[in-house]
DNA sequence: CATGAATGAGAGTTCATTCAT
DNA sequence: TATGAATGAACTCTCATTCAT
């Protein structure tokens, strides 16, 4: 059976400097870019309080008078560098998204071959997963609050799944198939372990890992039998 | 918004033998139960309402008065079936989370074996998804406003997945396993393949299942090498 | 020599049942109209308090709370009836506009001649400028808060002098010429001694009127001489 | 928004005898008279911006941090200038005041006679106002944010009428009256007249003026009657 | 003189919930 | 049961003004 359901992004950063599909994107995210020492320490201050009180309280029943007093700064500050409590979360959204990938790239790249950087992947996130949860929590929530963030999240991390199931493919090391599907299939495995093994327990990661590994490299089929041509 | 129940009605059973969660919920749905048939109107109206609401607001832009509108009753009639914004919700979540079992229940129960069963699962699942985006917005926003209600939702889904595989791996269909790990993999799988080709994008549904069925059966390695082994 | 200026029109309404042009106003003025008695009164005690704000502190140092205050209701309650502050300000302005209109009228029906008639009208509106000195304020401010109403008021009287300027020349009571712009010179006329003497200074208004009266009839010519033909 | 001025000069003088109001007015224009050349750039900018700025949007829609920008300069140096938001549009007002007077006066000063002045005067000022669509909203404001400069304004426009009446009356070109009465008559003739057909309507102005010269002329009466005596 | 970040009081507005009818 | 007016706490957002650099 199956069901409902969505989560933040597993994702697996490519360390090769190609351009980034997010620096298409068209609004850079502070409406204003700080000019003096100061400024750039007030944003930094502004977004690390905005990721403690989303965390904690979700998308509306965070209050931007607590993102102001959690930084130390007076009300109107904060309009000096967002438009808006929406302005802020998207700016949120991009910024952990980049963490995310950032913190869970390097793992695969180390990888020697395909099924063990995505275990590698897996793994790293579980483990980003598990220390970040209202990372977690907020990327969620942008399904609601910024769907264009949302999507473009999960959208730039099944690129680049696909992307490395294509290669490995072309190299034989995996067997040939339709890598976007393969990428959301993985992704979503990866966010839902995330979810029940991360956020809300926290059993060995290695195990779960393993067993997952399992599932990637050679599916449900018992050794002997093969019951889905007999279907 | 698709078509929004005709009656109140609780949801119908499961097929699995396993205790139903819901049953041991604490709160009974509606907060009072209609005595006259003006009231089961009443009530019916308000949740098909709410359905539609929800789903085109989500859950914090949804207005009650826009609901008791909807459903062409006073404001204050709202009060006499439901306590709060949260308690309709709630009723709505465990409502539809019914609705997508009694959906899917069947294809599974008709499949021969186990990995067939799991492809119709995802093939039903894909096609609610797509017929009633709605129920997966508000499904997917009980995460924030519910969370006892999400975590049931899934946590039910996961256990029948568990149960089934483990039947399976007893009749010797597919290879044991860590059941639960492979549960929440599986559900994982759907729920993202159901949102990215249900919700955002309509291709053949029949091409992507039958991709995540060989990958469920067979996984990833190439028919020659096994990567994982030498990692 | 000739310089800028806007002011609350002299009016002068017709009597008679024909369907006014505010008739066609798209909007209804209170955004919500009662369906209670208490409701009524609510509504009523809102437009009188604003009526007292507005011309005591101008729209923009108008507080709704102080409205609401003056009202005796809360402040939600404001919103019940009107949508916003400019909506409260539109559906004054109409009602004021209203108001003189009915209070000049009268003067006008009553008059013998065309002549005596515009006299007359004149000094109702200055008795009444004298009086409501807050009811001026606000419509002359409606030229910044809501053109559309202002110009409208304006128009309306225009039109109405104008009608009666027609009717007079077709009696032979007064020369022929375009009424439109006679019917403009007249209000502004009206408009700008109700500002000097009504609102500013308290001066007999008869006397004001007699010499207007006098300009109206033979202008500034002397009986001899006739000076603009040999310019 | 019609050319601003190019230089913050104070406007100029009065061809008129009487003593200007405006010379006994309290605050000097700017809060600082700049010393340096580049100083008077930025005040000249900040006045041409203000211009701009509160014809556009209205005293209190209109914004310093607007002007500033506008302007090309920083936001804290408007306060190098001008001690308020009050303050520039109170300079503004009296600058644009003078500009309305230096253009209309000429055409004045050069008719044969009276009532050609009249005319003469009611010309220039319509094509004055349609050129200057957002000075004569400037100035209509000011009865709302500096009330002492709006009644300034009309104080000293009626007194210039008013000695100009007072001596044609003596030369015999028009009949005796109260000066002050049928001064402020004209000018809310002018004024509302520039409304209609200046700032909203752009019909020929000569044919407006020729009617409205005919009215200050002879009145309304037909050659024949004389209404007002019999009433 | 110029800069631009920081300020904070204060306003308008929303809406879940109550309650008298 | 149904109604719909009334409530008021709470929130987001604005912007003239200050001041350290």
């Amino acid at each position: 059976m199956a069901e409902t359901r969505t989560s933040p992004a597993p994702s697996s950063a490519t360390a090769a400097p190609q351009p980034d599909a997010a620096a298409a994107a068209p609004a850079p995210r502070p409406s204003k870019v700080p000019k003096t020492e100061r400024g750039r320490r007030t944003l930094r201050a502004l977004l690390n309080a905005a990721a403690e009180e989303f965390g904690e309280k979700g998308f509306h029943d965070a209050a931007i008078s607590q993102i102001t007093a959690r930084a130390g700064v007076a009300t109107g500050s904060f309009y000096v560098y967002f438009d808006s409590k929406e302005a802020i979360f998207q700016a949120l959204v991009r910024d952990l998204s980049g963490q995310v990938k950032d913190f869970v790239g390097p793992s695969i790249a180390a990888a020697p071959n395909q099924l063990a950087a995505e275990s590698a992947g897996q793994l790293a996130y579980l483990n980003f997963v598990r220390q970040h949860k209202e990372i977690y929590r907020i990327i969620d929530e942008s399904e609601f609050v910024d769907p264009a963030a949302y999507r473009e999240h999960y959208t730039n991390s099944a690129a680049r799944i696909a992307a490395r199931l294509e290669a490995a493919a072309q190299r034989g090391e995996i067997s040939a198939g339709d890598s976007e599907v393969r990428a959301w299939a993985i992704m979503g495995m990866n966010v839902f372990l995330g979810l029940r093994f991360g956020v809300w327990g926290d059993e060995a990661p290695e195990a779960v890992v393993q067993e997952a590994g399992r599932l990637l490299a050679h599916g449900l089929s018992s050794p002997s039998a093969s019951g889905e041509e007999r279907a």
